[in-house]
DNA sequence: CGCGGGTTTGATGATGCTCAAGCCCGGTGG
DNA sequence: CCACCGGGCTTGAGCATCATCAAACCCGCG
């Protein structure tokens, strides 16, 4: 049930079997279809998001109207507006299953109990967080230093498979160009 | 001594005059001379730095020599390079002193005993680690929505000071682009 | 006082955007 | 089962942004 996540919080602190219950007493699960919205702009982010099945994306609508995917999470990645939920105001994002999705939910309600409980969790989460953040950086140093194509190539040689399952104009957001550029790399791979 | 550190924790967590006086003990502190190097690459992270006083930044050198600015920290700011300091593997960065600084710094080796004795501490450090993971998320947001030349005035608004503390050359990079467009940049502004 | 790192300025050209038109294909209703 | 949307992808022309290279300049520091 909890296995996927359980498994990555192994990787990172060791929990007894009562430990784990108590974990798990603190977890829930939800299911969203493909283009549903986990969170809409104006909304206060209550909850971390663990990917067990399926895609999300965080994205945002700038001033001219168009999407800006920010961010991915697919299998055994969290998912939340850090912000939003640290702070308790209104997130300016968005957060969409890009696929059907099976999501483990930590609500924040029930964080303060459960690292009372079990302190070694809130390590996990700042170690997720930790390296999320370097992840980020690194991505910035990859954003600055190669070409829109150099980027696309390097990413899809990273991640082959998962090029192939989100629509060609959201990862070209992603990765900082635009849809028509990204179909006229692809044309010129041949 | 560490008031600056301790009043920036209390934003965050509450700790009693003894607890204080525990996380006091498992600190130190250093100071370094402008364009000193706090980490160099091939290095092993071994602390987090606290900046009290002056200006680090964080770089790395591309496959042509160049340098690349990732991230400054300037007073109240945390300077790691997380995933050396996280894994033990060797770092493909650099710490450098911009101007000459004054730093608190905690130790990797004290920072279990630390988490241990004061676990508050550590959800002080999830907390600092998720709001920069959250920075960091827009500062791609800015860079993918703004061109070079509205970053730069987007970022020298809400920074009006920052921007004459450091060279010109570190500032383009940490922007995205070349010190030549930045001097162009500044010559318009007339 | 001269050296050298950092900045300025200008010419040229690549990268990637905008806009517009056409196409492809999966989903929906008749 | 077919017709017809309509969202997403493709293609092309023209253009803005910004990089590259080179030369001159400025100024703080030894």
């Amino acid at each position: 049930m909890y296995s996927h996540l359980l498994s990555h919080i192994r990787r990172y602190i060791s929990l007894s079997e009562e430990e784990e219950q108590i974990l798990v007493g603190h977890l829930s699960q939800k299911t969203f279809r493909k283009k549903e919205h986990i969170l809409e702009f104006g909304q206060i982010c209550q909850a971390k998001y663990f990917v067990d099945k399926g895609c999300l994306r965080l994205y945002m609508v700038n001033e001219t109207g168009s999407e800006q995917t920010i961010h991915f999470a697919i299998e055994h990645w969290w998912m939340t507006d850090y912000f939003s939920f640290e702070t308790q105001k209104p997130t300016h994002f968005y957060i969409q299953a890009v696929e059907d999705v099976e999501l483990v939910v930590l609500e924040r309600n029930k964080m303060a109990d459960l690292f009372e409980k079990l302190p070694s969790v809130e390590r996990y989460f700042r170690i997720v967080a930790e390296r999320a953040y370097a992840a980020s950086l690194m991505r910035i140093q990859y954003i600055f230093t190669l070409s829109g194509e150099e980027r696309y190539r390097f990413f899809s040689q990273s991640q082959p498979d998962f090029v192939q399952r989100v629509p060609q104009y959201m990862l070209a957001s992603y990765l900082g160009f635009t849809p028509e550029f990204l179909s006229k790399i692809r044309a010129k791979k041949i």
